[in-house]
DNA sequence: ATGGTTTTTACTGCGTC
DNA sequence: GACGCGGTAAAAACCAT
């Protein structure tokens, strides 16, 4: 059987294995469930994305201490944070606009001048190449696009890498900044288990969805980024919130889902369709009104598609629903 | 280019409100 | 009659070779 590799879904294989999340901590599984584990370095917890299980909490923050020491030395001992989604980190300087110096108070006209003077050096300083012209807007890009879709920063962040790396390898010959960065945001979402559908993008981004297709495929092969299908779970919380779908609906069609993994059902098929059909299916289930129509709409797959994978894992689910 | 697979489109009939 | 739903055939989209 051959499989289609792209668009939503490149389904080589349908493998046991759970998408590997970013953020990894020592078990990778959940102990309870095997599903994947998620890390909250904020809350110093991990865990689990399928059944919420606590995997382990107050982990150790080896990262840089921010507290100030305003009463005693009035020093901290930690610099501005760095950032990929300035194209030069974060760690140029920066003039303010405003003619006042630290004070508060305004410059006199020849400081003026001076301070304009300086800006322009400053500006060209930074921006001191194309390539960072061209960084620059990408990355504006990115950020665009990644909060017109909701997109954590995490996932910004590792779209910037991407871009990065497409500038190293010097892979923007003859492609558009737009489409690559596009490209490349698309990837780090389904990296970072947050996947959006190439629908969704080609309202945000500038360019024909095919290009961002086409460039996305290429950078994939060129940057041998390891893209697995995106899990059909990861458009469930989003999905549902569309559709105003109750938690145990999703939980149901997380069940439904395991059940058509286990049958391998996910092989060659569009993992969105699988999400849309699960919560049809356990709004069925769970005596919750919803329509196909309405799903649809919503998911942006066609109601005979999201008949086919219901009756599939309605099928694959058989026994638990009998039961019903 | 071609062939195999999935998804979509368009059309159908049936039952219900 | 409008709507939801299920089915089908043909077209379109897609990937692999």
């Amino acid at each position: 059987m051959t499989e289609r590799q792209l668009k939503e879904f490149d389904t080589t294989q349908s493998t046991t294995e759970e998408t590997p999340e970013t953020t990894i901590s020592e078990p990778d599984q959940c102990p309870e469930c095997h599903g994947s584990l998620r890390t909250d370095e904020t809350r110093g917890e991990t865990t689990c994305t399928d059944c919420g299980l606590v995997v382990s909490e107050d982990n150790i923050d080896h990262g840089p201490e921010w507290r100030s020491f305003s009463d005693t030395e009035n020093q901290s001992r930690v610099g501005a944070p760095t950032t990929q989604l300035m194209h030069d980190k974060g760690l140029s300087t920066v003039i303010g606009w405003q003619n006042r110096d630290a004070g508060g108070q305004s410059l006199s006209s020849r400081q003026r001048k001076r301070m304009s003077r300086l800006r322009t050096w400053d500006e060209r300083a930074r921006t001191k190449d194309s390539r960072d012209r061209n960084l620059k807007q990408a990355l504006g890009e990115i950020e665009r696009m990644g909060s017109a879709l909701g997109l954590p920063k995490q996932v910004e962040e590792t779209a910037s890498v991407l871009y990065r790396r497409c500038l190293d390898e010097d892979l923007l010959r003859g492609r558009s900044i737009e489409g690559v960065a596009t490209a490349a945001l698309y990837a780090a979402a389904r990296q970072c288990g947050y996947p959006r559908t190439l629908d969704e993008f080609a309202t945000v981004c500038r360019v024909e969805q095919m290009e961002v297709s086409r460039t996305y495929r290429y950078l994939a092969d060129e940057l041998n980024l390891e893209m697995r299908p995106a899990n059909p779970k990861d458009y469930l919380p989003r999905f549902a919130s569309d559709l105003e779908l109750p938690e145990n609906v999703v939980q149901r069609a997380r069940e439904l889902l395991d059940a058509g993994k286990a049958q391998n059902l996910y092989s060659g098929r569009n993992p969105v369709g699988m999400a849309a059909a699960a919560l049809y299916a356990a709004g069925k289930l769970e005596g919750v009104e919803i329509t196909q129509n309405r799903v649809s709409g919503v998911v942006d797959v066609s109601t005979v598609t999201i008949r086919n994978r219901y009756q599939e894992l309605v099928e694959a689910a058989g026994i638990e629903l009998d039961l019903q």
